[in-house]
DNA sequence: CGTAGGCTTGATTCTTGTCAACCGCGGTGG
DNA sequence: CCACCGCGGTTGACAAGAATCAAGCCTACG
């Protein structure tokens, strides 16, 4: 049911392998073998939601925070008319209530799509990970940043690409992030969407996003069948999309960065070298 | 020219009543003298700029944050074919580059509306905040947190609103955000934007965005001439915009919270009784 | 075997975009 | 001081893209 991690910085071995957290996370920067520990040891807990399930509700005030480990999720907002947008997808390795910090009402609602396995964790883990562990604190501030970029690429989307880009544009990103997690199989990808689900997010009825993949599919840029999508000609598809994966900020860390965080390292050592 | 404050807490004179990223954070929760004099401090420095000219540019690495003191800017992102889309209107008091943290390129770019005079802060000054005064730090990402909810709202107006709705929704937002920092007279806004700047915030066309707000003005609900922007009808703009202000979070922080930063603050002072 | 949810398709409507022209004002240079 | 210029706002006619309405189909599931 898994696919096998296929992408990996490298063939050997390390723990967390299958961590998706930690696959990503490794991306921006390497992570030691006692960092990764400590990401296995907070996705350790374990909890489990059927399909088509509130995690966090609107208005209420998270009691904890999580990682997702398995399935996938939306973070979605309805309307007064009945309508709803959605405004991420959360796959493995992504956190649920990011801003750990001030926990008021939350202003969107967090479901899943599939059954999802979630991690959750304890807010003062968060908080002693920010304080004590400057690489794992910046990892995660960083792919923060990469969660609000992609807001913003979706705002683009929504307000600058006519159907067929923002159809395709999402297709893209959705193939990158499950490769940069290790989750695809080459250029094919499990996407338990419905037409519907596609449609809440780009803020089109389902019946138009019917037609626009109709077209990628007659024009051989994809398929999708039962529930898997694959990517015949990603050029073509990412020319329809104007897609520019930049904002995925796969790249990793600059030189620069990677300095500051080992001074800050440094420093932590010297300062509190109990801990 | 500038607009007395008007809607402070209480009416004594404290330093900072005319700092709006003071009176912006007050609303969070309240700050002390000493905490105000710290932002005075922080956006002591003074940098101007005129009118249509970037900030800082998509691509950059932002060499310091800054704070806007006076006038208008946007966050935006050209398109190979030509467009732009405005993500974010910043105002007085409002923070760019809100991610001190790992700069690496700027996946949009920061530009001027119209002059503007900034605060250059040195990337030192806010870690240090960020470290030593967990209230303040506590109140900024307050801030960060509001802004990344008018992020959503974006998508949603721009995914399930019509034009109309989009439009009143922005006055809206624009009008409320204004008066939180003591910069509208009562239901009325300086709006230094152009029919194409709205249009390009809200993935309209000018011809529409005037169209609808000729529908506006002729139901009464505004008016909007030589850059003033009155609301006539609150009530039925906000019908228009199914107007929800809540994501504004102009409520301020919960008992909790509060004491958990008060809690915060004592730790710091055991911790580090020098700084 | 029957049913429901989701997919597919066609016909039609309506919102918004496109193209084009004109106006009015403010600024600039003669 | 006046004429010109250019940008931004305004308006109309028309085109296009997406929504809506409606029906039929497939397939997983009970």
């Amino acid at each position: 049911m898994r696919t096998a991690p296929s992408l990996g910085a490298g063939s050997k071995t390390q723990a967390g392998d299958d961590n998706p957290l930690i696959l990503k996370l490794s991306r921006f920067l390497p992570l030691t073998e006692s960092d990764r520990q400590m990401l296995d040891g907070l996705i350790a807990g374990e909890a489990a939601y059927p399909a088509d399930t509130d995690i966090v509700s609107e208005g209420m005030v998270p009691r904890f925070v999580f990682a997702l480990k398995e399935g996938m999720a939306i973070r979605y907002r309805l309307l007064p008319d009945g309508g709803r947008q959605i405004m991420t997808f959360l796959i493995a390795g992504d956190l649920g209530d990011t801003h750990v910090s001030l926990l008021e009402a939350m202003d969107h609602s967090i479901g899943t799509i599939t059954p999802v396995r979630v991690a959750p964790i304890p807010r003062d883990a968060i908080l002693a990970l920010f304080a004590g562990t400057p690489r794992l604190a910046a990892a995660l501030r960083w792919s923060a940043l990469q969660e609000e970029a992609m807001l913003r690429e979706r705002i683009v989307s929504l307000g600058r690409r006519d159907a067929r880009g923002r159809v395709a544009y999402l297709l893209c990103e959705l193939l990158c992030r499950h490769q940069a997690v290790g989750l695809s199989d080459g250029a094919m990808v499990r996407l338990p969407l419905t037409q519907t689900e596609l449609a809440d997010a780009l803020g089109l009825t389902p019946v138009h996003v019917n037609r626009v993949l109709k077209g990628f599919r007659e024009r051989k840029l994809i398929t999708l069948d039962r529930k898997k999508l694959h990517i015949l000609d990603s050029e073509g598809l990412r020319a329809v999309a104007a897609f520019n994966h930049d904002y995925l900020r796969l790249g990793g860390a600059s030189e620069d960065t990677r300095h500051a965080i080992a001074a800050l390292e440094r420093r932590q050592r010297e300062d509190r070298p109990a801990l």
